[in-house]
DNA sequence: AAACATAATATGTGATCACAATATTCATCA
DNA sequence: TGATGAATATTGTGATCACATATTATGTTT
């Protein structure tokens, strides 16, 4: 494993009143997010502060919330780096969104309005149209802003950011799942799901959700077949 | 609500090897958790650098883990507090701990040896000791290491962090709920659990943890109970 | 006496520096 | 040639400082 092989980071724009912190909190985020920085590979806060030219302190306190998100590794060498996937961490984390993520949608569907409804069936089309397209790199994110519109509906946000981290643990693999779902027969449970939030029916809801989480992450198939795209991800490129 | 009242913390000892920002997040950390410090106080980087004797660097990196751990609050002015209770939330809460801990419980199951079992009983007979001995500050940990040894069992770390966090935002209320659960019949709900364990049978374990979970929120009563609780909690003191 | 504008203070943010611990490199020896 | 040790470089940590902004205090006006 290589570990000075170069990096580099998609930068993003940087809005007014955004600190230099929150601006490369979340570049490193949606670097994370993207699987642009190897899983094992060493960072250092002032290799990232050059890299961003910016100094070591903000560098220092996005590492830390990172951390506190599990989306970086701090090594008992106070090392920093993205934690490498394990087949049985990959199941831990997709049963983990399993059991959370049905529970917040029923959470939500009180407070979905039809307002909120018609954008989620915005977002399902714009979907369903990259799909058709092709376009398999913008299928994930839209599916992501689907879900993460649906659960924001609950004002009493508790699951949200549970769920955003375990996306972030997850990150590069499901955008390799994306990529391969083209193989497989999508039934469409985003449909399914408004649906049950036209009949406010909770249990239709979380079962639907149950479904779309399951099939989002049927490629992996056979744990061996999930080891070899983890071995894959983890040594190439 | 008092803005500049002043704080009192309880201050740890500090382990050798340990940083001065771990043990700064860990004090904070068990001042949230003990309700030490109250909701809606501002707290200050500089403020708290004086109060623990030390830089605000630290400081600063403690209160940006434990804001990504949503223990804090970062307001849009950037200014800190522990977050403040409502009924709503408090539900919101409850109810994520019973959707995530039974099963962060099924899935430490199959790694819980017999020699993690024996040290489940012994926490747990402590705490039957102190609940009979009226030592009732003494429950609430006993109650968390218990369910932190179970968990934790299992290798694949995902849950674990969710539910201390959870933990973490119930603090102060939890601790509340201890100090009332005397005039409650608890039905010891860890011997059911740990019944199941021995069993290997993961429904039994669910539906125990379940039950475990509701009983020890059960002080919380009536939605109007809980808003006269959460009121004496934030206002007065 | 109340409301507003101004000054003084307090605070968060980010850069730079010093220091100790860790990692790496390179020369030496078996 | 491979292992070992010292020398060097790199890195994380924490303190201090400068600056811009937000907050509070003060004085003035109506």
């Amino acid at each position: 494993m290589d570990k000075k092989s170069p990096i580099t980071l998609t930068l993003l724009e940087r809005a007014d009143g955004v600190t230099i912190a929150q601006w490369v909190y979340m570049t490193l985020r949606s670097a994370v997010m993207n699987g642009e920085i190897l899983p094992g590979r060493a960072l250092t806060i002032r290799g990232l502060a050059q890299l961003l030219d910016v100094s070591p302190m903000p560098i220092r306190e996005a590492i830390r919330q990172l951390a506190a998100e599990n989306a970086l590794e701090v090594n008992a060498n106070r090392r920093v780096m993205v934690p490498k996937m394990t087949a049985l961490k990959f199941n831990e984390l997709c049963e983990a969104r399993i059991a959370l993520e049905p529970h917040a949608a029923a959470r939500a569907l009180p407070y979905i309005t039809p307002d909120k409804l018609k954008q989620l069936e915005e977002l399902n089309e714009l979907g369903d149209k990259a799909f058709t397209n092709g376009e398999l790199d913008k299928i994930s994110p839209l599916n992501q802003a689907f879900h993460h519109l649906m659960y924001n509906a609950n004002p009493h946000q508790v699951c949200l950011p549970m769920v955003e981290s375990l996306w972030l643990q997850l990150g590069p693999f499901m955008r390799l799942a994306s990529s391969l779902q083209e193989e497989f027969y999508v039934v469409d449970r985003h449909t399914e799901a408004m649906d049950a939030i036209k009949n406010k029916d909770p249990f239709a809801l979380q079962m639907a959700i149950q479904a779309d989480i399951r099939e989002g992450i049927a490629f992996a198939g056979t744990p061996e077949r999930l080891q070899s795209f983890i071995d894959h991800s983890n040594k190439i490129r």
